[in-house]
DNA sequence: CACAATTTTTACCAAATGGTAAAGCAACGA
DNA sequence: TCGTTGCTTTACCATTTGGTAAAAATTGTG
């Protein structure tokens, strides 16, 4: 009985767990990780500073939770694309929930773009054991399709990175957007844009 | 006569300041703009931090030096869309230049995308007098290509955002393909993929 | 060369930042 | 009610960071 007792939190702990996450996500969504400071979480999660010390060992580990966190909220999509549905709408379905989910939580989709964007320094490893393997997959499901003629050929891989590119887009660029599109909600011809474009894309060749 | 003089530059201020800016560009581009540091800049350049500044004020003035020399050459594929030629070769045209660009400056890439994702605090300005109106230019030429029935009718605005995204997503997002990919070259299938992409959904129906 | 202007170095500094030690306070079971 | 455990605060601290002052070195120029 030498290993670590599980022990369930006690309410207090969730809570401030819960209270101290938020801020971060907040904080390390707007300043990104360097310019982050505990401070400013501390601040947002309306603790004192060696209090947040007290739930999570340092900034990092703060940071790598969050993450980890969120990738798995991240992959669920994914992981429901169907190889027995219909190939066309799994795919224009798969894209609406993407989308659904980039705008709804745009924190977290701009957390995540930050991670990538610097290198994905503290995540490498969750690529490469959890997001590879199942994107290797789905991109088998997909060829597949393509072989049974049941979609246009595409290259796999190229699009689920347009997927994730023109989805995410709108929670990442979402600042440029604003300006560009002043008064108009992005929101609203996001859908119909998408669904248009890549079921173009995607119609099987009639012959 | 009580404005500054324009004086050109000296050989060596011309030089210290590309090293600098050359140096600031690979440590803003990978640590974020609040996670780089002079020190770090002042090293990449083989200088001394001093000595940056006695060539640039701040480091917020170095990094928005470099913002906006950046957006120039950002600007340009698209002000080269040129309503005169053929829809969509103009179109495509443009998506090869923005996808080559992406592929050449990942380091530019990252640098805006970084801003954007961060709510753009320090180049909304440039963003609404500078962008906006060409943006807007562009939109109504590519909806009159579509009155005229000669692309599909698409939204101008979405298909531009879908196009930066799908683009520079090469840059942007490279670590996550690397991994994804593993030995492949993500460089290799881009350019035909989006191609089938943005023609498949810009080809005007036939009747 | 002499002298001024430019460039670089040395020596600092105040504020911010991530983090710690330890005492105080609250909660809870026996 | 006592003692143990869990939670919070106060008071720190070393390092890093952006930035400055001023002397020293270098460069350009008549």
């Amino acid at each position: 009985m030498t290993d670590t007792p599980p022990k369930k939190p006690s309410r207090i702990q969730t809570r401030n767990r819960r209270l101290i996450l938020d801020a971060a996500l907040e904080v390390f969504s707007r300043d990104g990780y360097g310019g982050a400071t505990l401070d400013a979480i501390a601040k947002g999660a309306g603790l004192s500073k060696p209090n947040l010390l007290y739930y999570f060992d340092g900034k990092t580990e703060i940071y790598v939770t969050l993450l980890s966190q969120l990738l798995e909220t991240w992959l669920d999509p994914l992981i429901e694309l169907d190889e027995e549905g219909d190939p066309v709408e799994e795919l224009l379905g798969y894209v609406r929930h993407k989308l659904d989910m980039a705008l709804e939580l745009p924190l977290e989709s701009k957390l995540f773009a930050g991670e990538i964007l610097q290198g994905a320094p503290r995540i490498t490893a969750y690529l490469s054991d959890d997001l590879k393997p199942l994107f290797d997959r789905k991109c088998e499901v997909i060829q597949t399709w393509i072989d049974a003629g049941r979609i246009a050929p595409v290259d796999p891989a190229h699009l689920i990175f347009s997927i994730w590119s023109t989805t995410q887009q709108y929670a990442d660029f979402g600042a440029q957007m604003s300006v560009l599109l002043s008064a108009e909600d992005p929101t609203k011809r996001a859908h119909a844009h998408l669904e248009q474009m890549f079921r173009s894309l995607l119609k099987p060749v009639n012959y």
